[in-house]
DNA sequence: AGGACGATTAACT
DNA sequence: GTTAATCGTCCTC
């Protein structure tokens, strides 16, 4: 755990994660994710995050408004928003802007800095050590994040996970592209990722699917 | 009540 | 380069 002077834990004050999510995103690379969960410390420094606007941002899971599973992104900053993906897949999220408006910042990849044989356990077909965060369900994975996880504090020093360390890049240090897998909203170059960085995902152009429905929706 | 889709990954050719 | 895995969520009927 990060400490000060004094011995105290350090986690990020919350004012600093109300901000929007395109301004907070590149800011969060560098930071440090903590996961304490089931009595292990695994630590990822962040590489690589992509935001998601509370303001008409289709890409967005609290586009069409407030459901059960994004609730918690309508709630105040500094919260972690976890969802469920194909069937099989985790993805953590730290919630950012002011209360009530729905930002969030994906979290895509990190360099585990800590619990590296945790890390390895929890992350069997990593072949790199590179490769066990790189991603953001083998991040959430190689953290152990679940929807046990979902809405935890990432501001308290009591929480299984926290968030330390805000750091600050020279903008030669840091890229920014098109957000990964989705299909709405590509032209937002909302991700973002430091450069030279072997946890860093390759990027994917978001396809989508050729749709199969027999409804007539207007084209012949 | 039913079905399409997905902020992905791993294992293929 | 392609594709299967797998199920919660949300939209449509």
């Amino acid at each position: 755990m990060d400490e000060d002077g004094r011995g105290q834990p350090v986690t990020v004050a919350r004012h600093r994660l109300a901000r929007p999510a395109p301004w907070l995103a590149p800011r969060l690379l560098g930071a440090v994710l903590v996961s304490l969960v089931d009595g292990v410390e695994v630590a990822v420094r962040l590489t690589e995050v992509e935001a998601y606007s509370g303001i008409g941002d289709a890409a967005s899971h609290a586009f069409r408004g407030r459901t059960a599973r994004n609730t918690v992104m309508f709630g105040p900053p500094g919260h972690l928003y976890v969802y469920f993906t194909y069937g099989m897949h985790w993805c953590a999220n730290v919630v950012c802007g002011p209360d009530g408006r729905a930002e969030a910042v994906l979290l895509r990849a990190g360099e585990v800095v800590r619990g590296l044989d945790a890390a390895r356990v929890r992350r069997p077909t990593a072949r790199t050590t590179a490769e066990l965060a790189r991603g953001p369900a083998r991040l959430a994975m190689a953290l152990g994040i679940t929807s046990r996880q979902y809405g935890v504090d990432l501001c308290s020093d009591q929480s299984p996970v926290q968030l330390e360390r805000l750091a600050r890049y020279r903008a030669a240090d840091v890229a920014a592209g098109p957000r990964v897998g989705i299909t709405v909203a590509a032209d937002r170059l909302w991700r973002f990722w430091l450069v030279a960085e072997p946890s860093v995902s390759s990027f994917r152009p978001g396809s989508r699917r050729v749709r199969t429905s027999t409804r007539h929706t207007g084209t012949s």
